[in-house]
DNA sequence: TGTAACTCCCCTCCG
DNA sequence: GGGAGTTACA
């Protein structure tokens, strides 16, 4: 073995598992790798070991569901087979991305002119455009709004199910429109057709008639010897017979996935189809990676204990490499403010222990859990950053200068201008519209539709700005990217600052936006990238905070996935908090939220802290109560609690507060100052 | 027509 | 609490 390892340097380090899963050779391979065993480490080595072994490395595809993992293991795919292979190298990215490279690639076989993408709230007012048209706005009729006719739409192409069922399943309140519906989502295809515009899902619902079509399909299959797909308990319908078209003829489909961290049951993914991979590739070897490098034992076993009451997974037991007597806390506090108090002064104390802020992290189910807690941090002046939430390219500005960005890389863009129009002082939804009618037929030159608007009917006060922000599209066109980008920023930050009050606080993000753009390519290239994948923050273009900065970690589960801190706090454990009320409808619903909890708890290096607010001012859905006791979640059953060192804080005082006078809420501004 | 200030009802979380 | 729709008014 060591031998062959000074050849074989990707072998170097792995355990037994992790060194078959490496050189397994032909056929499905379906590796179960759990929480912090090792499973980037495992599928580079795999990757590696197949070019060792002779597979060209363009024949192998890698597919990812971010693109921070398929640049992960590229890189360290790459370090490991060293300098040998020049130029030609694994394929990756995600599953979007490389849809989209297809795409591109087979255009004009797939009757596509060009490829304008939309994200999802393009796609959203692009169909609340055509719910207008439909006649369906008009307030008798409650027609469901743009994002639910997205998040419907949506469910149904990915997991490709009939609208009817979709409907009486995960929308019930709908389905008296499922005729109209139906005839939007008809009207929204040929629209997108009309524009050359592709949402996300038509990505994947492109990529997936390319594969499956009788001359195309075997020809893109041919491309690859070996299919690896990583996080597969996250893939959905649409993505499963992808991959089983890409594998057809040699069947070489790598699965790496964890069962119990299956987490995107909202975005239509579904842990049944990896629990179903040996049924759908005969011959399948499974391989279970069960030894932790990341948390110790106590932790595991909290997390092996929340696994063991999953009603199905592939059974296995986490066990620690690094151990640690350390128990997890369990701490029932009074109520959310004194878990506030709490979370601050933990984190200190670990703070004392040795952990920077930024090796803690807070995690919680939903976003706005920690609202009270990032009071208390500010009163203490403890700095945080907070992951997940809303998103950078949420904000109105940023789709501003974005769609002045589309509109350089195509002056016919419709939708575009529609949404820069009405930047303008005295242009609304009417006026802008009508100048975009304008538009419409044969692709038009930025100095043909100057010369449209110029005998257009305008508001005298959109006259000048408007000419000028063509002017500068049209002057910038043969700039470099950088020199192009810099000139329409500084055409569109006037607006901005005259349309929003706070106009010069969203200046500095346009000015990251523009700094990141001018590093691209292209712009074309850009605009895709941003949609492809997405920037959670504009500090995702600031760079990492310098290293003096030190700062508190807060995140949803859902952001957390994939991440370790050595102390974490899981927050607000009480039923309807988390496990969130509404999955508590459906069991498929109540499973997910035990899995995120294991996600939770598996995040720890060291040590782990729950809290349990005991006490809500405002519990969900309570309507005739002010106040009243929470229910610890339901996870931390009998079996749980004993793993755990548990806390009870003042028992008096929540005695107290619970036979106070009813609905009386002590009001004070003290922990603000 | 555009905008500001209202009212009303939501079918909420998570990317 | 907030977005979507309505109304009054410039």
């Amino acid at each position: 073995m060591f031998v062959a390892s000074e050849t074989q340097p990707w072998l170097e380090g792995l355990n037994d598992q992790q060194r078959e899963a490496a050189r397994h050779s032909d056929g499905p391979l379906l590796i179960i790798a759990g929480a912090g065993t090792g499973k980037t480490t495992t599928l580079c080595a795999r990757a590696a070991s197949l070019i060792g072994s002779g597979v060209a490395p363009e024949r192998i595809l890698l597919l990812t569901f971010t693109r921070r993992a398929a640049r992960e293991m590229l890189g360290r795919t790459r370090a490991l087979v060293g300098a040998a292979y020049g130029g030609r190298f694994v394929v990756g990215g995600t599953f979007h991305s490389v849809a989209y490279r297809t795409i591109l690639r087979e255009a004009a076989s797939l009757g596509l002119e060009s490829v304008n993408l939309l994200d999802a709230s393009d796609a959203a007012d692009l169909l609340d455009l055509l719910r207008e048209e439909h006649g369906l706005s008009t307030t008798e009729r409650r027609f469901p709004r743009k994002g639910t006719l997205i998040d419907i739409y949506s469910r149904t192409v990915n997991a490709q199910r009939d609208l009817p069922s979709v409907l009486a399943e995960s929308f019930p309140w709908c389905g008296d429109y499922a005729t109209e519906i139906g005839q939007l989502y008809r009207s929204y295809g040929v629209r997108k057709r009309e524009l050359n515009a592709l949402d996300l899902d038509d990505l994947l619902l492109y990529w997936h008639a390319a594969v499956r079509d009788e001359r195309l399909g075997g020809r893109l299959a041919d491309q690859y010897e070996h299919v690896l797909v990583d996080e597969y308990q996250d893939v959905n319908a649409i993505q499963v017979e992808i991959v089983q078209a890409l594998a057809d003829g040699h069947g070489n489909v790598t699965a790496v996935g964890d069962d119990l961290q299956a987490i995107y049951g909202f975005r239509a993914a579904d842990p049944k189809h990896i629990l179903d991979f040996p049924n759908l590739y005969l011959g399948t070897t499974m391989i279970k990676l069960e030894r932790n490098y990341r948390s110790p034992q106590p932790v595991l076993d909290v997390g092996n204990e929340v696994a063991a009451g999953a009603r199905k997974s592939f059974a296995r037991r986490l066990t620690a490499e690094s151990d640690s007597a350390r128990r997890p806390e369990l701490l029932f506090c009074r109520d959310e403010r004194s878990q506030a108090e709490a979370v601050c002064e933990r984190v200190l104390a670990r703070r004392e222990e040795g952990s920077l802020l930024r090796d803690q992290a807070v995690l919680m189910r939903a976003g706005h859990h920690s609202e009270l807690l990032e009071i208390e941090l500010t009163r203490r002046r403890i700095p945080f950053v907070k992951y997940g939430g809303i998103r950078y390219l949420e904000a109105a500005h940023v789709k501003d200068f974005v769609a002045l960005l589309r509109v350089a890389v195509n002056p016919g863009d419709r939708l575009s201008w529609f949404r820069l129009l009405q930047l303008l002082d005295g242009v609304g939804p009417v006026g802008a519209r009508r100048l975009v009618e304008q538009l419409a037929g044969e692709r038009p030159s930025l100095i043909e539709i100057q010369q449209r608007w110029a005998v257009s009917e305008i508001a005298e006060s959109a006259r000048e700005p408007g000419s000028r922000l063509v002017s500068a599209l049209a002057d910038s066109a043969e700039d470099p990217v950088a020199a192009r980008i810099g000139r329409l920023k500084r055409a569109i930050a006037p607006l901005v600052r005259a349309a929003y009050p706070d106009g010069e606080t969203r200046l500095v993000d346009l000015e990251q936006l523009a700094e990141a753009a001018g590093g691209a390519s292209s712009i074309e290239h850009f605009v895709a990238d941003l949609v492809l994948d997405p920037p959670l923050s504009s500090a995702d273009y600031a760079g990492p905070p310098g290293l003096d900065e030190d700062y508190l970690v807060l995140s949803t589960v859902h952001s957390a996935k994939g991440l370790e801190w050595n102390d974490v706090h899981v927050i607000h454990l009480s039923d309807g908090n988390f496990p969130a009320d509404m999955a508590l409808s459906t069991k498929e619903g109540l499973e997910e939220e035990r899995r995120l909890f294991y996600v939770a708890v598996t995040r720890a290096r060291r040590s782990l802290t729950l809290y349990v607010p005991m006490l809500y001012y405002h519990r969900p859905r309570a309507r005739d109560d002010a106040h009243g006791y929470g229910k610890p979640c339901r996870f931390l059953d009998q079996s749980v609690q004993a793993l755990c060192d548990q806390v009870r804080e003042s028992e008096e005082k929540v005695d107290e507060a619970g036979c106070g006078p009813r609905g009386r809420i002590e009001v004070s501004l003290d922990h603000l100052f």
